[in-house]
DNA sequence: CTGTTAGCGCGTTCAC
DNA sequence: GTGAACGCGCTAACAG
């Protein structure tokens, strides 16, 4: 491996002098400049990262945790991370946690050994609470995207999942649906008690009765069996004539499940979700969603964290939190009656 | 930051014996470890990975350059790479190059920085070829994935493209068509390359004239002007009653055009393509396609990496090249005539 | 079983 | 302008 001695000794100057060189520090002759400059080509010179954040005490690197690397919200997220983290000369490096607390955990070892200067986290849910303790215990810096996790304290990056819901729900109603039912995540995500939250209130709002029966509180993330979802379809009666979608991923699989049983979408029933299905829904635009803007949460969280990184003070300023807009995309996944 | 140091001392051993602790290496009394493990607890010691990097000469990181983060094909290549990476105790780093020589760039020059021990990268191209030489350079061993790179010898992991394009010919043309066209990505992409390759065979072998103007080779990525498939559309005479499009972003974007100007699919012209559309086709399972085994693509692509890490010499082993089977999934996206 | 020494590659003093 | 010495946190090699 080729180290600033072996340019250093090449060059006929010390070390310090090729460290100065890379990093524009001090005041250097052109001469000397170009002859190490010429000398770490010439040795194909590539400086280590690793010794150099030893001792800087920094690494310059970010670390974005998703919870579902297939879904398009999070990639989408991650797109707007990418470039807000290259924008400011940090790298980014990802990780999956696959909705599983477990393999959160590990990450956030991970992220603590390899002393990420800051960390971009979408918790799996309210039982993130113990990790986001550790990451504060070692003074980490990070931001919260999608969800909040209570008795924690943070910057955060949320859509707004109540009005989200209400949004729904009313454009159901107006037309003309009394039977709505919802299928949520799990009610330890801030994010799906929101929108539970809303779904409530639209249908107050809208004189409908709440039925518990009406509501499946299930998990966010893609599943092998839909026997779950089937029997609650089952059981709901009268049979809802819409539904409601905590996530893209709900919304697939309860038009699966109808789809696998005869029922067609939106003809017999109708069925709105949030987030987008990513560019391939363009081929037949069908699902009507709240649209929520991926690129932004990845893109707004990652400048804050870059400047609470860049306050040192960890705790120094006051939380900050940007909830962005739920915009309604109007398609054909809903009929009239 | 607590050291191995504030350990030892605390526990009125040395820093070796800490270090022991840790690296469950040498001799240790229980009395002395468990008397250092406490101590690691109450101090919440995290071992500093960058200094270990930094004298082991290995950071047990993998890192993954893909060219497209959106797309379901890479997204599902890089799931089975992280398990592949977990099973075998590496961590997995992602990049995504946006098929751009420059970004790929970029991230090689990382990669290097920050001392990866082995790299999986889907090579924008033909393009890549000196930074897949930078890498070799310094030693750094790499996997291909999805595409080969000429005048540069490694392991690789593909796709066969060639047999790909045959079957959806073969397909096209059972089903009655013979103005079959194509369209691409660019000639400096060896699976795009491939894919003309087994158009133009099958074309050979259904008696069907080969005609240049029925092909377009533009680039694989997402794009926001639709025109140059507009025009390319409009100058085949007379128009193909199918279409073959090299990969599912390519299949997407015509199918948006052809709908653009009122033509439906496939009642007026059939399409079919490469790779699957992700989770979200399954709302309605409606593109014929050739579902690569992406996941398959990084699971063993990481294994391969692993191998050759473990060999320590880079070059020692032959090269081996994985040809991952083109399978084909009949849908409704095609009409017979 | 445990400790001492040295060095991984680099940047920050402080001299010259 | 330039260099020598020291330390970032850790472990391999050798002693004891």
């Amino acid at each position: 491996m080729v180290t600033i001695y072996d340019i250093a000794a090449k060059a006929g100057v010390s070390a310090m002098t090729v460290s100065r060189v890379i990093n524009n520090t001090g005041k250097i002759s052109d001469k000397t400049r170009n002859k190490v400059r010429r000398v770490m080509e010439e040795l194909n010179y590539v400086p280590n990262q690793m010794a150099r954040s030893l001792v800087l005490q920094q690494s310059n690197v970010l670390f974005l945790l998703i919870t579902d690397i297939t879904n398009p919200f999070y990639t989408t997220l991650a797109r707007g991370a990418e470039d807000a983290a290259k924008k400011h000369g940090y790298r980014l490096l990802f990780g999956n946690s696959d909705e599983s607390v477990e393999k959160e955990k590990d990450y956030i070892d991970t992220i603590l050994a390899t002393r990420a200067d800051g960390v971009l986290l979408a918790p799996t849910g309210d039982l993130s609470l113990p990790h986001l303790e550790t990451l504060r215990l070692h003074r980490v810096p990070f931001v919260l995207l999608d969800r909040e996790v209570p008795g924690m304290d943070s910057d955060v990056v949320l859509g707004d999942s109540k009005e989200g819901a209400r949004k729904l729900v009313d454009h159901l109603t107006s037309r003309g649906h009394r039977r709505i039912a919802l299928i949520n995540g799990s009610p330890l995500i801030s994010s799906a008690r929101l929108r539970l939250e809303g779904y409530r209130e639209a249908l107050k709002l809208n004189d409908i009765p709440f039925d518990q029966n009406d509501v499946l509180e299930t998990a966010f993330e893609p599943r092998s069996d839909l026997s779950e979802i089937e029997s609650w379809l089952d059981r709901m009666s009268p049979p809802p004539t819409a539904i409601v979608a905590g996530n893209n991923v709900l919304a697939v699989e309860v038009i699966r499940t109808l789809h696998a049983r005869g029922v067609r979408v939106p003809e017999e029933v109708s069925v709105v979700c949030f987030d987008d299905l990513g560019p391939y829904s363009e081929i037949d635009p069908f699902l009507t969603v709240i649209a929520q803007q991926a690129y932004q949460f990845g893109y707004l969280g990652t400048q804050m964290l870059i400047d609470r990184i860049q306050e040192r003070d960890v705790t120094g300023l006051p939380w900050k939190k940007i909830v962005l807009p739920a915009d309604m995309i109007v398609r054909r996944s809903v009929s009239t009656i």
